[in-house]
DNA sequence: TCAAAAGTGTTACAAATACACCCATGT
DNA sequence: ACATGGGTGTATTTGTAACACTTTTGA
């Protein structure tokens, strides 16, 4: 009897774990998806978001980062889990769940080219197209996630590199509402969260006159990450 | 070439997928937790949350409803994927990830009878005992979430039974947040949001004079589910 | 009559919103 | 000199926070 109850993990059904990523990137004003052309049977060469089985001795999020810095080279990236997609039918050949796991990135040249050589391409948000499965779910899903996150927890600024201007940080935030924010409002509210350590230096990319670059206090921003804060943005 | 891609799949690992329910109730004032004893080895008596494997043609929502309806005979209840606990090592047997699902209840009498036949107890939140695994963790995330969820989506509201008294809310969201709030404050902000029905009848448990009770405009009540509101407390 | 919980309003303060003009610079 | 995006301040409104007494009724 006692062995009976010892082979009830014997008698249960195994299956598949894959992890997909909903990677985000930044650049031109825009908000990006990470997507490249799946290469393996079925569906070869749809696109598809960048996934991986889970190995039984890795753990969901090793996976994650597994793929992610084989595709793009980055370690140390934000990465949290949406949910898992575990519909019974979703996987038309063996089951198979899905984890996701929303990443943001921040997109340089380098990475670009990276990029480019696995196959991979970043699409603006509105232009991305029919993706394998329940991917488009997925982005879907993340974006939400993300607009509801980006009210409480300083996740947006995750998405610049090291030393941006106040523009641009309200056009990520643009981005991510999706509708225009006032510049005097959003310049009082950002600089009031005393995270920002202005610089010397302008940004004269997008103007004549130029913009000041700031990049972050390190120290003061680990405590937004924590604690939260109240970003809502009429 | 096509056959080693098309082997793709069979190449990878498969692991058992299980779902853990983290069931929160509310009765006497107090949030509670239902748990019982565990009847399979290993671990065989321990205290554990209530869970299930997943089977192949089962899609992973339906196995936590599933046992949830085994063990408190209740359908239709909130629930809401929490994460997956997917760490390599976390199942002393074979490779086992689990997706934790939270749900909250309205605790009554006749499930309290269903619950105590399957060997199942609720448990005041303070003084949940060891659990098995990583199950106490789940709990300890379970309750971060609806700390957070209860600011802007109207979560608390699934605890109650379907007649209930302003006091009795109060008690929930400050079970909830674990902190005293002015009775004067919360009924102005609870009654600004048009989701509540004054019944003629009172409610005499708690006091000689008797409190209102009230229940659910529901259609109102759907809208705040949609659109979230805005109910941080002092 | 008293104990115990239910119910009620106002004022002070803080935060969000709406709104329009000058500045700096390269061409 | 002008076009373009960068940068700034104030008044109004809205919402949150703090605060104490009266009412009801069963025992």
């Amino acid at each position: 009897m006692a062995a009976e109850i010892e082979d009830y993990y014997v008698q249960q059904d195994k299956m598949y774990v894959a992890t997909d990523c909903i990677i985000f990137g930044f650049d031109e004003g825009n908000l990006k998806l990470l997507i490249f052309r799946r290469r393996v049977k079925p569906l070869l060469g749809s696109w598809s978001l960048i996934g991986s089985f889970v190995k039984l001795n890795e753990d969901v999020g090793e996976a994650a980062k597994r793929v992610l810095k084989e595709i793009t080279g980055l370690e140390n990236v934000f990465m949290e889990e949406l949910r898992t997609y575990g519909a019974a039918e979703r996987d038309p050949g063996f089951r198979c769940i899905s984890i996701g796991q929303y990443a943001l990135i921040r997109i340089n040249d380098y990475d670009k080219e990276l990029v480019e050589i696995h196959g991979a391409h970043w699409y603006d948000l509105e232009e991305v197209p029919d993706l394998v499965l329940d991917h488009n779910t997925m982005v879907k899903d993340a974006l939400s996630r993300i607009r509801r996150k980006a009210r409480y927890k300083p996740i947006g600024f995750e998405l610049l590199p090291e030393k941006f201007t106040i523009p641009q940080l309200q056009q990520l935030y643009e981005a991510i509402y999706n509708k225009k924010i006032d510049s005097r409002n959003f310049r009082k509210k950002v600089l009031s969260l005393n995270v920002l350590t202005k610089l010397d230096e302008k940004d004269k990319y997008n103007s004549r006159r130029g913009a000041y670059l700031y990049k972050f206090d390190h120290k003061n921003y680990q405590k937004l990450q924590e604690f939260g804060f109240n970003f809502e943005i009429s």
